[in-house]
DNA sequence: GTCTATACTTGGATAGAC
DNA sequence: GTCTATCCAAGTATAGAC
């Protein structure tokens, strides 16, 4: 948004490892912690900037704003993550094993605090105009994600009948942000965890109604 | 708090119909409103006063600050809606009635911004010290009360050796809420609700593995 | 690119007139 | 109980020195 033409390295858009590139980063990862601990309402550009151990003014300098900055935030948690998933997810073939794959990412996401800027981001935007719509293409990202991950782990199994997987993925991504909300009020992330151990036993459930046609392990039998 | 005494109307303790206790109401309607259309960040003593027709001192005279009567905003939404809850789950004895209350109530607190109180004072709470704590306790009457409700509605179903009604609850306070952040975000209704027509159907599915032994027409028959 | 300094706005909170 | 006036802290944003 205000990126110089005068930067001393001529490394192009990237700039990696410059200076300025390092500032960038400091301030992300500030604004980031920022939103763990003071939520969306206490990061301001004096707090942020305080946190990366830099002057307010480099905020406006870089970002243009401290929205932009808190969105730069919300990309740069997104893609970490995002990675992740699909590592994760990468050896899931069945809904157990996708329940296990999301049980894992959940517990690294509510103990690390990512699942909060998510949260911050959302709750947050309602305060600033045009902020919303920001928020929601890359929120609606992760649903895609989600999606794409149920409609494969789910194949031949009866609850890709039952369930589509467009409106599974909205009420997992809706119920991992209110699991967020809670976790993060009573300090108390074990609640969340433990619904993740019915899930699995509900996804081995379904799994026994019908044979799951792609899985390793069909031979048609119940057990 | 900061109740005086010099009140003209001898009342005692409730004040009810008494110009301050009006000026109080205003005060939380408007605090309300405010949370719905700007947000826990945009709830400011001004934005709330403004939107009162009255001044931006009343707020600390009446309530000693903007936390408190935040708070006061969380529990006329609580105390109104829980009335409301209370009448529409009491016909309710099977998961699927049950289910089918919780879509009516569910799409009221959509349509109305009741949910969005609830969310934004939960996020915001991060930015208050002891804020947290205070909407936790009300948080968790929420919880309480879903909790009652699945406990009677599913008594007799399998549901209940499978899953422990305060597990249960607390995923639907969390799927609650989680919804109430997407839908908000994204505009869009529509994709919450489609998620209750699901849950009825594994209601029915659900109350059709066991004999639901409260239910007046248990027969023991499959259908 | 980063800092200091500063302009200007908004927000929380109190004092005192009415 | 309500209002005006005001103080002061904190916020966004910009200008200009280095």
């Amino acid at each position: 948004m205000a990126r110089s033409g005068t930067s001393r390295r001529l490394v192009g858009d990237g700039d990696v490892g410059g200076r300025s590139a390092r500032t960038r980063s400091l301030l992300v990862d500030a604004a980031i912690e920022t939103l763990k601990e003071e939520g969306f309402a206490g990061a301001s550009a004096r707090a942020i900037a305080a946190r990366a151990g830099c002057n307010q003014a480099l905020i406006f300098y870089h970002f243009g704003s401290v929205a932009n900055l808190l969105l730069a935030a919300l990309d740069a948690v997104s893609v970490a993550r995002r990675e992740r998933y699909a590592e994760a997810v990468e050896g899931a073939t069945s809904p157990a094993e996708l329940v296990d794959a999301a049980a894992a990412i959940f517990a690294e996401d509510l103990e690390a605090g990512h699942a909060t800027v998510l949260v911050e981001m959302i709750a947050g935007a309602a305060s600033t105009p045009g902020l919303g719509a920001e928020v929601g293409t890359r929120i609606g990202a992760w649903r895609g994600f989600a999606e794409q991950a149920i409609d494969s782990a789910a194949a031949g199994t009866p609850l890709a009948a039952l369930f589509p997987a467009g409106e599974f993925a909205h009420g997992v991504v809706a119920l991992y942000l209110g699991l967020e909300l809670l976790s993060h009020l009573e300090g108390d992330r074990a609640a969340a965890l433990r619904l993740f151990e019915r899930a699995k036993r509900l996804a081995l459930l379904v799994e026994r109604l019908g044979p799951p046609a792609t899985s390793p392990t069909a031979l048609g039998e119940t057990r």
